[in-house]
DNA sequence: GCATGATTCAAACAATCGTTTGAATCGCCT
DNA sequence: AGGCGATTCAAACGATTGTTTGAATCATGC
């Protein structure tokens, strides 16, 4: 039986957080099932057994990856929201400045070099895509509280928009988020022009932020669908917003 | 020795098939690493030997899988993209249009409910974000003259955005895409709110095909950074854009 | 009708998987 | 010192992994 929450007396001030470390890394780079938990262990210079000794089974180790990051992000996120608002003073926020309390607090954690906080952000990104069995409620979890502020947030920075069209905003917005910040480059879309500072984060949130705001307050799509598919009139070219 | 590109003589017409809809389906709820062989094959009710045998292993498999969608997927794109093109007769697109011919086919490949289309943006959506060893070359062979040339067609249409700016603005757009199209529900944002015609594909393009014009032609982000944080002055609120 | 090549099949291959065990080791307490 | 709980260790567990094998089955050629 293993130890229950009790902290350790004095035995392993390390071991818990090496093979979380290991596991972080590894999963990023190979995925979840591809990764063994001998590749941890080995990475992390622990016997094999310390996973299941300290955190029970394989899939209560990847739990605990996102348990330890995602708490004090999103903590955060919600600190940020909520000191702009205070600054703010009743005022409703623009829509940049919410986006920056979402956005920041990852920023800040792809930053420390220490830590290796940017591995977990693209570990994160393509776990929003991840039906995985194992985590199915861990996400939801952390997040439901961060959506629920920040939609408040949003709707009262966005009175224009309709609630139904701004969840769906939301939706691409995070989407667009989670992509960036997960640094993809599967498409090698940096690589046909070799974007200039492609590497700092600094520079990607002072692009995403105009280009998330600027969508969160298009003017609403008309409920009519004209089809501009194929329509051969040409006044669908230019000047269309 | 398996046999090579010859086409079968009259042998399987369907089994090479059954197995590649299986491996789609469920690599797409399990992901890659976790899902056996025995799993697919049991799924497509043919011999566990006939995947060797007609892929040769199980990284040619999720290889063959993704070059059965991706090949037709991106040709339309660029049929697409081409046929706009021609019936503007020389004048630049608007972005919106450009938009449409990159997001339109995947929505029609998502509609064919025969096959199972839906099942296959999910799992390319997380394919963007999975540097999965085994199909490291596969996805950039595929988007290059995708993106190269969808590229050009932005350039032309935001003639006003500088290029390294529109190549960010590209990856931001592509991020969103794939989010949406991939229908992640992991942070349950619909949930929240239950939006109406989450299901319908055609109700998704005509919200998202405004927000990422709206963010391709955002006003350029100031290139001095006034560090826009924790700034106590309220011009930050309100009409930035 | 029978040889031929492609395909399917049941069975087994070695390797690796997550997990468990029981003894050895460590650090701290009275 | 010596006992005690927490932790580490080497070794093994049965189960499952991807892959291979060789015979059986099929359709088709002459």
């Amino acid at each position: 039986m293993p130890t229950l929450d009790r902290a350790p007396s004095r035995g392993s001030p390390e071991t818990k957080d090496r093979i979380l470390a290991a596991a972080e890394a590894l999963f990023m780079e190979q995925g979840y099932g591809s990764t063994s938990l001998r590749a941890i262990t080995a990475k992390a210079k622990v016997n094999l057994a310390a996973v299941n000794y300290h955190f029970g089974s394989k899939g209560s180790l990847i739990r605990a990856v996102f348990d330890r990051r995602l708490g004090p992000l999103n903590q955060a996120r919600l600190d940020h929201l909520r000191r702009l608002e205070r600054e703010a003073d009743g005022q409703p926020l623009a829509p940049e400045a919410v986006l920056e309390a979402m956005i920041a607090p990852a920023l800040q954690l792809s930053r420390d070099p220490l830590q290796q906080g940017a591995a977990f952000l693209r570990l994160l990104g393509r776990a929003l895509s991840e039906p995985a069995e194992t985590m199915k409620d861990v996400l939801p979890n952390h997040y439901r509280e961060v959506v629920l502020r920040f939609k408040e947030a949003f709707v009262r920075a966005l009175p224009h928009v309709p609630e139904q069209e701004l969840i769906w905003r939301m939706h691409f917005t995070f989407g667009a988020m989670a992509y960036a910040m997960a640094g993809n480059d599967a498409l090698q879309l940096i690589a046909t022009c070799d974007a200039e500072g492609a590497s700092d984060p600094e520079a990607i949130i002072r692009r995403l932020v105009p280009f998330l705001a600027a969508g969160l307050e298009a003017p609403l799509p008309t409920l009519a669908r004209p089809h501009a598919s194929h329509s051969p009139d040409t006044n669908t070219n230019r000047q269309a917003a």
